[in-house]
Formats: C-alpha cells, sequence, structure tokens
DNA sequence: CTTGCAAATGACACCGGTTTCCCTTACACC
DNA sequence: GGTGTAAGGGAAACCGGTGTCATTTGCAAG
C-alpha cells in the first residue's frame, strides 16, 4: 500500500489541548465524551481550549480504542433506487451532524457466500451497527450473525419482523386493505392482484390485505384473477397480458408496487384500454413513477424516509448524547394516495 | 458515549500471528504489506500462520497508523435516485472485496454552509479520496478543499472538468447531437428543446449538441422552441404547455433527461395527442422511467456504472495492488437507444 | 482542626497496527 | 580468515485516543 499526504496534517491533537488547557489528556477526552464529573470551570476552560486551537478528534483513534468504527452500514438487495435512496435520505437526517458515517453494502441474495461476505465485512469494518432493508431484512441468519460479530442492527420490513429494539415496519396488510376497499367502494366486484415474488414477507403481507378486503365484501376469491409478479416492470406487463386475457376481465387490478402498477397500464395503453374508464389500477409504493406515468396512478405512500429515520434512531441512540432514550414506536403508518386511474367500472361490464 | 460489546473480539492480532509463526510483528506487517525486503520462506511461513489463525488485519489501527481511513466517500447533491444508486453499484464494483468502504454523503448546493459542512466532515473522517456527482462535481472550490485537506477527489461530468487524474466524463454534446440527427433523419425540421437548468454543465453541453446538429442540417434556431427545464418531470410538464402552444407545434421534442421527456409525454396523452404519431420525443439518460412509461421512449444511455467504476479506479488505484498502474480513460461513451417515441412527421403538418 | 468520604483529576497502560533505527546474518571479495 | 556490504529481522517508539486505577481536592461532619 502506497504512502498518501502525510500523516502529520497539522491538526492539533488531544495533547495539544491537554498543555494549551493545562490539564490532562484524560481531562480532555472526558469533556470530549461529555463525562458529568467535571467542574464546570475545568470544562469551560477546555472547551475554549477546544475553540481556540480548532481541535477535532481523530476518529481512528477514537475507533481503535472504542473497538469499532463510527460508522453505521446500510445492506440492502432492494431493485428499486428510490427505495434505498429514500432511506439513505432518512438514515442520513437522523444522523445529521454526527461523528457517524453512513456506510452502504449491496448484498447478492442469491449468491451461497452471502452470509460469509457479510461476515468479512463486518470483521473488517467493524461498524457499530447494520440497517437491513426487505428484503435481505427477512433474512434471519443475518439478524444472528449481526449479534454473534457485536454488531447492532435494526431490520426494516412490511411487518414486525423482530423484537421492537431491532425492528421498524410499516402497515402493508392494513394499507392494501384500504386501497382494495377503495376499489369496492367505487363499484368494482372483479379485481386482479399482482402478488409479489414467493418468499417475500412483504408480498403475503400485501396479498393478505387483499384477501381481508375481498372476504370482507363478500366477494369470492377467484385465484385466475391473482397474478404471481416479481416486483419488476417487466412482471407487471406480464400481469396485464394474462390478467387481461380472463373472461370476463377484471374492471380493476391492484398491483403489489409501483413498478407492477406500470407494466399493468403500459400493456393497457397498448392495447387501447382506456385507463381509468376501461380499467383501474392502483398501485403500491408512491414511487415517482406513479405519479410521472399518465394517468398518475393511486398508489400507497410507503414511509420509506421516515423508516429510515427511525430504524438509524433506534440504531444510535445510546451512542448520541441528545438523544432521549424513549421507546420509539415500531409500526410506521402508510397513506393511501388517490390519483387518476381508478374509476367506477363501465355499466356494460359489470 | 456508551460501551457497547466488548474490545476484546476474539480476534487474532498481529501479535498472535508472529507469536505463532515465531517472528516478530513487524515482520509479520512486512508480509501483509506485502514487503520485498523478505526470504519466500519468511513469507510462506508467517502466510501459514495467518491462514492457520484465520487472521484479519483491524481496520482501525491500520487507519491510525495510516493516518487516513479505509473509506471512499460519494458526495453528491443529484436528485435522479437511479443515477445515484448506479453510480454507487460501479464504485462498489471497482472495489469489490478491498478493505475499502464507500460511505455516502449527501450535500446541499443551496446552503451557503456547503463547503464548511464538507471540510468539517472530510476533517471527523478523513477518508481516502471522494467521489463527486454532478451538480457539485462542477464546483471548483470543492475540489480545491479536498487538495487543501490533502484527500483525494474524482469529478463526474457531461464534460471534461480536470485533469485526466481527476475527472471521468461522457460525451453529451455528440449523443445529443446524434439524437438530435435522427429526429431529422425522420423528416423533423421543428424541433423543440427542453433545456436543464442554468449554470449546469450538462446542460450547456447538451444544448450546444442540439444546436450543433439543427445548424448542421441548416435549420434556423427558433428561441421560442427551447425551454429551459429543470431536469424535474414538473418542469418537463411546463414545457410541454409551453412547446405545444407554439403555432405551428414542434413535430418533435428532445429533452435534456428522461424525466423532463417523461413529462413533455404527460401533457401530450393527457390532451390526446398521439405520440409518436403527431409528436416525437427523446429523451436523456435511460432511466427505468424511460423504459417504463408507454410508449417507451427513444433516449441516450448514459454509462453511469461504468462511470462510477472507472472513478473509483481512479481514485484508488495507488492503494490496490492489482491494479495496474496504465492510463486510464477520461470520457466513455454514450449509446442512443431506440424506443417507440420517435416516427416521422405526420405530413399534414409538415 | 481533624477525619472521612465523595467528587474531580491525573498517570499510565493499552487498543493493534506501522515506522524508525539498529543489530544480525549471509555472502562476496580480497 | 578478515572485512565490507546489503539484506533480513527485531526492539521500541509512535499514531491519538480511551480505560483503569490511584491520587488529589473540596467540603461536611465530628
Amino acid at each position: 500500500m502506497a504512502m498518501i499526504g502525510s500523516a502529520e496534517t497539522g491538526q492539533p491533537t488531544i495533547n495539544d489541548v491537554a498543555a494549551h488547557a493545562g490539564v490532562s489528556k484524560k481531562t480532555v477526552s472526558r469533556v470530549i465524551n461529555g463525562s458529568p464529573l467535571l467542574t464546570d470551570a475545568t470544562r469551560a476552560k477546555v472547551k475554549q481550549s477546544i475553540e481556540a486551537l480548532g481541535f477535532v478528534p481523530n476518529p481512528q483513534a477514537r475507533a481503535l480504542a472504542f473497538g469499532r468504527n463510527f460508522m453505521i452500514v446500510l445492506l440492502h438487495d432492494n431493485p428499486n433506487a428510490q427505495t434505498v435512496l429514500n432511506f439513505q435520505s432518512g438514515i442520513l437526517q437522523a444522523i445529521g451532524n454526527t461523528d457517524l458515517a453512513l456506510a452502504v453494502r449491496p448484498v447478492d441474495r442469491s449468491s451461497p457466500a452471502m452470509l460469509d461476505d457479510i461476515r468479512e465485512f463486518l470483521e473488517k469494518q467493524r461498524p457499530l451497527g447494520v440497517l437491513l432493508l426487505p428484503p435481505i431484512s427477512e433474512n434471519d441468519d443475518i439478524a444472528r450473525l449481526c449479534t454473534a460479530q457485536g454488531v447492532r442492527y435494526v431490520r426494516v420490513g412490511s411487518a414486525v419482523l423482530d423484537d421492537a429494539d431491532h425492528c421498524v415496519a410499516s402497515n402493508d396488510r392494513e394499507m392494501v386493505a384500504a386501497a382494495c376497499r377503495s376499489l369496492i367502494a367505487a363499484g368494482h366486484r372483479s379485481i386482479g392482484f399482482v402478488r409479489g415474488p414467493a418468499g417475500f414477507r412483504s408480498a403475503l403481507e400485501r396479498e393478505t390485505g387483499f384477501r381481508d378486503a375481498i372476504a370482507e365484501a363478500g366477494i369470492r376469491h377467484d385465484p385466475a384473477l391473482v397474478f404471481q409478479g416479481n416486483y419488476r416492470f417487466r412482471s407487471g406487463q406480464d400481469a396485464g397480458r394474462a390478467l387481461l386475457a380472463v373472461t370476463p376481465p377484471p374492471t380493476a387490478i391492484l398491483a403489489s408496487n409501483d413498478e407492477m402498477a406500470a407494466g399493468l397500464l403500459y400493456v393497457a395503453l397498448e392495447r387501447g384500454i382506456k385507463v381509468p374508464q376501461e380499467l383501474s389500477i392502483i398501485g403500491f409504493d408512491d414511487s415517482p413513477t406513479a405519479s410521472h406515468i399518465w394517468p398518475a396512478l393511486s398508489t400507497v405512500r410507503w414511509p420509506i424516509l421516515e423508516m429510515g429515520e427511525l430504524a438509524a434512531r433506534k440504531l444510535v441512540r445510546d451512542f448520541l448524547p441528545g438523544e432521549d432514550k424513549a421507546d420509539l414506536p415500531v409500526t410506521l403508518n402508510s397513506t393511501f394516495i388517490e390519483r387518476d386511474s381508478v374509476a367506477p367500472p363501465q355499466p356494460s361490464r359489470t
């Protein structure tokens, strides 16, 4: 490894501050870390020296003595860029001006070496904690690995996946039910559903919400109207082709995410089917896509930024002096957003 | 700051390896860092001990001795999530299994404290280097700040912004010209242009490409057909309303990015204007939106992932043993992608 | 004016590497 | 065999903080 710059950055060290203030370095350390065992006078004196010298504690040295890097890691394999980035924004909002850095590490769920890769990364970087975004947040092995490595973690999911300290959840089931109810209220009785991939908790929760709502309305569940997608645009197109081929076709389709809803819409427009007059569509996520396609999609806004902030706060609350140790919520509520992709079914078709 | 886990992680240290191999810790250090001054026998013996003990050098300790954290930072204020995430993917591809971590740090270009914030962050984290995404990559003050702090940097832009070691660029001007030529070749003579925000280099480059192409074809430049947007969907809608109100309206519109192109398309569909029969549209970026709207947008694929990888390689090539020190390119080429949003103008309108 | 005890502060080792400097070796040459 | 040179290897200092534990200080009680 080659040399870069100079080790002596000219930055004042804790020793300089100690000398300047006429105290021991340990006392300076106490001031930095907000120890309560200090005279106000001493604290003030040291703070003044820190100001005067422009001292910034060296994070590497702190990390060495502390045994962990002042870093939290976002582990994810979520394909939706907007989701990941919004979540990042939430985290950054929570850690704001602290000494913490946010590192990102995508993982490959399909690789058999995934756990080893994560272990290696955690050993090399020794972060304070990790944040897990779905779908890998649903993997219990990773949570166990973190515990074994002494790394904190918080999992984000569409349902409660862990205890309150290690989990942030949204109420997907309830919100999909609400969205579905709005279709029923508009008069729809034949409603298609595009579910997410098998094995995903979010897919299960959302489908359960759909079934809750139709059961509640006394609508018989028709398996032919449920299509299994994979959260991708293309699978939404496939769903559209499949569901519109059913006789009679559904008058409304609920998709488990916006990308698939966009795929549905694409197929409808391609075939000259008018949305929402001839077909109502609802998505999930409130991704930019939802409002950027025509007609704008009714959807469920998933509070991903807020979840990121909450998850990060749970992770770091013991390290940040200002944070109150009060209980933080586990579940954050989504909102149903009505736009232009829903209308009552056409009489001729009912 | 509270205590977490245990400092003694049970990990073997360099001392354990030294004892196991029967050499001094310095010799082990030499092996780790690939010093050439060692007997092959010694090297082999130490490597064997490292294997046997499963030794992983503690990054904090290395960082302390080294003076910098083994971390590179992505500084960005780019609003496009897909762009940022693709760039991240490229970086991660380049740093792969090395000891380096990728941290992300969004900045607020509109804040007067931006430079101070960045300075503070660099002082606190002391990363190896930073990667700058447009539009802040165009800010020379940040580059100067990095140099002053002894932090390496690489800037990414739509044009060459710095010397070869500190810059990765795309050929936007050329590609927009190519896209525009395809419209001209289809028969369009009245072409609208939606430019990016004032002060953005990318906006300037792309507009220049547009003007190159129409000048080349002998088409008079009509200021009424140029609308200034801000790269957002909504400004694309505004552009659509403005440009379609011109008499006669353009038969084709070139937008400086896909989001604005999507806004144009939205307005056209809303008004019942058929795309591409009555209006051709071309975007720029090849964001997922471009292929997820109907009709799918012709666009220019911006090699953002590849740029991320290249930029990261430039940044770290002196640190990674395997990297050849050969010259890396500065400019990466984009590709024009034809989809379904372009058709010849309708005869009645020409 | 002691004594006692808790609060405030300091001395020093330590975290786990790298660097400096010096001492062995090994070998070539005279 | 003696000596010069260069390479290999080790002891100790160092990077800049934090933890432990002993010591000093301040103040109330006796």
